[in-house]
DNA sequence: TTGTAAGCGTTATCAC
DNA sequence: GTGATAACGCTTACAA
């Protein structure tokens, strides 16, 4: 197979005429080297084209430089856009992304850390699923840091940051009784995670405290497709509903539309659609959809924030709340 | 700071009561262990939570598993969904995915090498920009593989897989022709990267060839908004295109919005569309765009596949085809 | 400030 | 099949 040939730190010191720890300290910030030493070392890495080997690095300083992502579906909107901020975040602070698909099966979650554990990352940043706890435990036990990104379950030492889904839920409600509807809908997914739900839960909660019956429907995957069923179902009923807060963006804009070219029903006048998220398309004029957007860079910027400086372990539940961004598909606004 | 203790083989060893060689051979595919210690070994480490250390195997194999994916924009439909495809296809082969983000500056294609390079990275899979020969000579150099996807600029050694973007134009081009069309236009960007100038090439080359002018805007970066722009040029135009070919979906998705919003005309009886990439908006009951589809999996898959095989130098151009997806933005069809 | 030497956790080589 | 031993390329006391 391939035989790489990387240069090597001696190979710099034999070069330039000085010892190889001389080499190693040019290149750790804040070591102590005469500027004569660094600038010969400097040259000879230059003209070599050497760089520092960061797995020995890291195998010596007990510290990788590696944080996990683990993702699953990462080409959805919303997750894309939080893979950007994170990784654009990470190596603001001179760290690195090892990206993590968990498309597969159920338990790659857990597989994702035992890889996480293996390349001794620093961190792991989990986006999709959730792990064993046993797992998890080992994880920290090793000394690894955790962040969980809208997982909502506990973990021990672990980060966790969370959408206040139902407050923003409750406010979706508001925002659409206001605009004069009368009859409510939910419609979600059957993911049933634990956002996904809560979202739903603040709805009807919502709805029952001002003394309106929520329908609630729930079909397959949280996607575009998902919406045009639903539409389906929440539009051949009886009583039609006039107002349709969605569990995220992607099947808000199959629902709309679904709503328009099958029923040809507009928005807003017919029926009031709210979203979540606040993906790119939420914008786009075919949609102009009134949604929540999700403080993307803020989540990903206290994520890697903390892997620095942890916070007291009581501490480590953020709770972000979620913008409303008024468009065009609610009455009024 | 944190002192991480992660659990090793010579531990495993003590527990198990056999050599550290023996732990190693155990976690070796191949290695010739007898199935009594084996047990023991895998026992043991089951019960310490060990996990062989990566960086340190990398060390001494010279081979560390990591890919680097350099990408900037990667929540862009089409990018993300080729980074999905790329994660998997690299996780079934049992290597990992280092993500690099080259949002920023121009150089920093040239700084995600040197991070692969610092990371020891088998390979390197370049989506987005062009680094530099001098980088990427070193890499060749080092012994690491390089992937160009879409780049279409020469690099010796390097794998280079591209679309045949010129061919797919002249289809689209026949299309609209075939379709009724009489006055054609090209919507461009102004980034000016060989795979979208070789779309506008060959789409005004196939005008030429059937006696027909193409008109051509260009204007911002490749992306929704960049629609509006071309949509209010082109149709204010006195002579008004019936026939548009859009650089990308994203910006195709933008210029019909504009279309029917702004201007009132509709698709396809007014002018006919047809975009580039196939992203899932594409296929949005709003948009029924028809475009051409890049085989993501495809690619992923040769990538990945050539990394453990590379071919014979001069076979190192790989030119694939793209599927033209016929919908609704076209008449007839 | 600089060089020497020990050690990080592996795997590969070699006797046994 | 198994266990010692020598690398791998680096960082970091420690001594000079």
């Amino acid at each position: 197979m391939s035989r790489k040939i990387f240069v090597s730190a001696k190979e710099v010191a034999d070069r330039a005429g000085v010892s190889r720890s001389a080499v190693s300290r040019t290149f750790t910030p804040g070591a102590s080297v005469s500027d004569e030493t660094r600038r010969r070392v400097t040259e000879a890495a230059e003209a070599l084209g050497y760089h520092v080997n960061h797995l020995a690095r890291g195998l010596m300083r007990n510290e990788s430089g590696i944080v996990c992502l683990i993702v699953s579906e990462m080409d959805t909107p919303y997750r894309a856009r939080l893979v950007r901020a994170l990784t654009r975040q990470l190596q603001s602070m001179s760290k690195i992304a090892m990206l993590i698909n968990t498309d597969r099966s159920d338990d790659s979650v857990d597989q994702a850390l035992r890889q996480a554990i293996s390349y001794r990352a620093d961190a792991s940043i989990i986006l999709s699923g959730m792990p064993d706890k046993s797992i998890t435990d080992l994880c920290l036990k090793s000394g690894q840091r955790l962040v969980l990104i809208n997982r909502d379950e506990d973990r021990e030492g672990a980060l966790m940051i969370n959408l206040n889904d139902r407050e923003a839920a409750r406010r979706a409600f508001i925002a659409l009784l206001r605009a004069g509807c009368r009859s409510f809908a939910f419609a979600n997914s059957e993911a049933r995670t634990p956002s996904l739900m809560a979202r739903e839960e603040g709805f009807c909660a919502a709805g029952r405290e001002h003394g309106f019956e929520v329908t609630v429907e729930r079909f397959g995957p949280t996607a575009y497709k998902s919406g045009a069923v639903l539409a389906q179902r929440l539009f051949t009923r009886e009583k039609r509903p006039d107002a349709i807060f969605c569990v995220n963006d992607l099947l808000a804009c199959g629902l709309m539309d679904a709503a328009r070219h099958q029923f040809n029903l507009s928005v807003p006048s017919d029926v009031c659609v709210i979203g979540f998220d606040d993906i790119e398309q939420a914008s786009w004029s075919s949609y102009n959809l009134t949604t929540f957007a999700q403080p993307v860079d803020h989540i990903a910027a206290e994520a890697v924030a903390w892997l620095d400086r942890p916070t007291a372990e009581h501490e480590n539940l953020h709770r972000l709340e979620a913008e409303l961004i008024w468009r065009g598909s609610v009455r009024g606004g």
